[in-house]
DNA sequence: AATTTTTATTTGTCTGACATTTAAAAGTCT
DNA sequence: AGACTTTTAAATGTCAGACAAATAAAAATT
C-alpha cells in the first residue's frame, strides 16, 4: 500500500485509492481495523489532516466506518445491499436530473428491468409477497389518499413485485431506477382518473402473478408502460399550452 | 443550507449532506462555484479543515470538483454516465465479493438485464454496433489470445450488444453488473474448449441481431447463460476434489 | 499593443494543540 | 475475592494559524 511521492497534488485522493485498492483486493478484510490516523500519517509520510481527508472520502462511499474512543478507529465496512441502495439512488437521481435524460428513456429502462424481474417473479413469488401487493392495491383504492401516499404505495407494490424474483442483485439494480424516477412519476398521478387506471393494471399484474402466468404479467407491464408514457406526454403537452 | 449545531459529532458529514441536498434540490446548479473554503467555514461556523473534510466526501461521490488558483474553488459537477460507471462498478464489485452473492444469483441478474436490452437491441442496433460485435468475435477466435484479452473482448462484445438498445440508462445499469462479474467470469474461460463454445454463442447472437430476430437473440442468451452457469459449477466441483 | 512581472485569491498541506469519547486498567470498598 | 468506582490512555473530532503552490487578473514594462 504505497503512494507516488512525485505527484504532489491530491495526496488524500492517492491515499484513499491505495486503501480502497487494499480493501477490494482483500488485503484488508471486513471489520478489520485500519492503522490509527497517526500511524497512517507516519506510514504515508503525510500529515494527519491529509490522512483524515482520505478517510472521509472512503467513509462517503461507505467503505469504512469510524469509531471514537480507546479501541476505536476506522474499520472496513461490510457493504450491505441496503447501504448500497441509497448511494445508487442518489447517483441515479442526479443522473436523471442533471443529464436531461428524457422521461421516455428512463421509463423504458425501468420497465425493461421490471419485466425482466417479473418473469422470474411469476415463478417464485411467495404468498407473502403476493399478499403485500394485494394490500397495496387495496390502499391505493382508498378515496382520501394523498398523492404522496399513493406514490409511496405504488413504489411498495413494484418493490414487492421485484423482490418476488428472489434475486437481491436485481432488486438492488431496480431500486435505483424506480426510486430515482419517482419525482417525475409523481406529477402524472395527480388525478383520480389515472389512479383508477393504474390500479386496474396492478390488479392485472397481481392476478397473473397469482396464477404464475408470466406472459400475462409481461403484457400487463407493457400496457402500464404505454399508459405511463402516454400520461407523461399529455402532461408535457398541457404544460406547453396551459388553460 | 444549515446544519444542526446541537449534534456535535460528525460536523463534516452534516455539512456534506447540507451541500449535497442543495445540489439535488437544484439550489446549486451544474458548474456553479461553491463559496470558498474560508467563506464556508464562516457560514457554517466551523474550521476550514472540517469544511475540507466535507468537500472531500462530496468529491468522492463526484458531486464536485476542485480547482486551485485565483478563480479556483469547488464546482458542482455535471455527473456523467461515464463517471457514474466507475462508482457503480466499485460498489457492485464490493457487494459481490463481500456479501457472498452466489455466482448463480449474479449470473441470473446479469443475463436477465442483458436479455431485456437485447430485445430492444434487435430493433435498434446500428450497423456500426453490429460491426463492433463481429470484430470482437473475430478477435476472440485468434489462437494466441491471452485470457485477459479474451475476457476484455467478451466484455466489449456484450457492451456493444447492450449499447445497441440505445438507452443510456440501461447501459449504465448493466455496466456495473457485467464488469463486477468479470473477475468471477475470468476463471471459467481458461480453456480453449470453452472459448469455442462461447464464440459459437456470440455468433448466434450476432446473426440473430443482424436479422432483427429478438426471439433468437433471447434463445441464444438463455443458452449462453445456462452454459456459463454449468461451467461455473464444474469449476467449483473441480476445486472441491482436485486431481 | 504585446509581453512580462507582480499581486491577490484559493486550494493543498503541515504543525500543534485541545476536546470528546470510550475501553481498559487501577483503585476502593464490602 | 468480587463488585463497583475512578483514573488513565488511546483514538477520533475539531480548531487555529501558517506556509506552499497554482492560477488568473491586474500592473508594469518594453
Amino acid at each position: 500500500m504505497k503512494i507516488d511521492p512525485k505527484k504532489p497534488a491530491d495526496l488524500s485522493a492517492q491515499i484513499a485509492q491505495a486503501i480502497r485498492d487494499a480493501i477490494i483486493s482483500g488485503e484488508l478484510i471486513v471489520d478489520e481495523r485500519l492503522p490509527s490516523e497517526a500511524e497512517l500519517s507516519e506510514q504515508f509520510q503525510v500529515s494527519r489532516p491529509t490522512v483524515r481527508e482520505a478517510l472521509k472520502r472512503l467513509a462517503a462511499q461507505s467503505l469504512i466506518r469510524t469509531q471514537r474512543g480507546a479501541s476505536g478507529g476506522a474499520f472496513v465496512n461490510r457493504l450491505s445491499f441496503e447501504g448500497a441502495y441509497s448511494q445508487q439512488i442518489t447517483t441515479s437521481t442526479l443522473l436523471l436530473s442533471m443529464n436531461a435524460v428524457s422521461f421516455d428513456t428512463a421509463c423504458e429502462a425501468r420497465f425493461a428491468l421490471e419485466r425482466a424481474c417479473a418473469a422470474l417473479s411469476a415463478q417464485r413469488r411467495t404468498a407473502d409477497q403476493l399478499a403485500t401487493m394485494r394490500a397495496e392495491i387495496h390502499r391505493q383504492s382508498q378515496p382520501g389518499l394523498t398523492d404522496e401516499a399513493f406514490c409511496a404505495s405504488d413504489v411498495a407494490f413494484h418493490r414487492a413485485l421485484v423482490d418476488g424474483a428472489g434475486n437481491p442483485v436485481l432488486s438492488y439494480q431496480l431500486a435505483g431506477a424506480v426510486e430515482a424516477m419517482q419525482p417525475l412519476m409523481n406529477m402524472i398521478t395527480f388525478t383520480a382518473r389515472s389512479r383508477e387506471a393504474i390500479i386496474a393494471f396492478h390488479n392485472q399484474i397481481a392476478d397473473a402473478l397469482e396464477h404464475g402466468d408470466s406472459t400475462k404479467v409481461d403484457a400487463a407491464l407493457v400496457s402500464l408502460e404505454n399508459y405511463t408514457r402516454q400520461l407523461a406526454q399529455d402532461v408535457a403537452q398541457q404544460r406547453r399550452k396551459p388553460a
